[in-house]
DNA sequence: AAATGCTCCAACCGCGTGCTT
DNA sequence: CAAGCACGCGGTTGGAGCATT
């Protein structure tokens, strides 16, 4: 099927973001909703791309990003989750509230994945001479004079800032005023059901107050699909995942039984 | 203090998929 | 049914800033 360009890339703006062009764009999307990227930049007077206007959204300007340093917790799921969905990115952010897949990846390549083999080829490349060598020879276009781009480079801090004062954040106060630090448990947050993400539907069924619940109500409803589940089978899933704390139902879905 | 190397993350790119015409 | 469109996703890259020499 032939594919058409998502935009027309004359004229248009790349890089990083402006004050302005942010402004521009929230201001928009706050009064006409999210949708219609292709078109938004033209309405709203951007000189954007509307894929890159979706992802500055999704990524930066959204008001329930949670910014600041993944924590222990976090950390902890997202490996869990890892093993489990392997690099569906977008899927594992939709069980950390707040964060986004282009966060978690960041994170996961940066951090996680050197821990969890440190001596992957993404390392090498990473390390290696081939980024050296790449960077001084291959160029891009260069960037476009902004009066003032925007460096939106999160600073490492040592608090979580919540922007969205209605975004509930994973029950990390409440847990951490119990004793309760077993590493099986998942933060109760990443099992609300803020993401259903279409084939990969991991639907976590619970109690909107996200601490009470039963056993049915913390299913983890593994919508998986033939192919899904050979991929499952035939990958290390079932070698490297301990399992402790899933129980696996004939139905296929998959619940947690702590 | 300057040069060089490395890390991190925002942004870009290309592709897959579902929906519409 | 095929073609085109729009969106979302994951991989990759650029470059600022930090660390080391």
């Amino acid at each position: 099927m032939g594919r058409s360009p998502c935009c027309a890339k004359e004229g248009l703006n790349k890089g990083a973001w402006t004050a302005q062009e942010d402004a521009i764009l929230t201001a928009y999307i706050n009064s006409h909703g999210e949708g219609q990227w292709r078109n938004l930049p033209k309405r709203a007077g951007l000189m954007r791309c509307g894929k890159s206007c979706r992802l500055r959204w999704l990524n930066y300007l959204r008001p329930d990003i949670v910014r600041g340093n993944i924590s222990p917790d976090e950390e902890e799921l997202i490996i869990r989750l890892h093993k489990l969905l392997g690099n569906r990115w977008s899927l594992i952010a939709g069980r950390l509230p707040g964060r986004t897949d282009n966060e978690i990846k960041n994170y996961w390549n940066t951090n996680l994945g050197k821990r969890t083999r440190p001596n992957s080829q993404h390392q090498q490349h990473r390390n290696g001479e081939s980024r050296s060598r790449r960077k001084s020879s291959d160029k891009k276009v260069p960037q476009p004079n902004f009066a003032k781009a925007v460096r939106t480079k999160a600073s490492k801090c040592s608090s979580r800032i919540i922007v969205s004062p209605h975004q509930r954040l994973p029950e990390k106060d409440d847990r951490t005023s119990g004793p309760s630090t077993d590493s099986t448990a998942m933060p109760s947050a990443a099992l609300s059901p803020a993401v259903d993400h279409g084939m990969d539907k991991v639907v976590g069924g619970i109690h909107s107050d996200g601490v009470t619940g039963t056993h049915s109500d913390l299913t983890l409803d593994f919508n998986i699909g033939d192919n899904c589940w050979s991929e499952l089978l035939g990958s290390d899933f079932w070698e490297t995942t301990t399992m402790d704390g899933l129980d696996l139902l004939a139905d296929g879905s998959i619940y947690p039984s702590w």
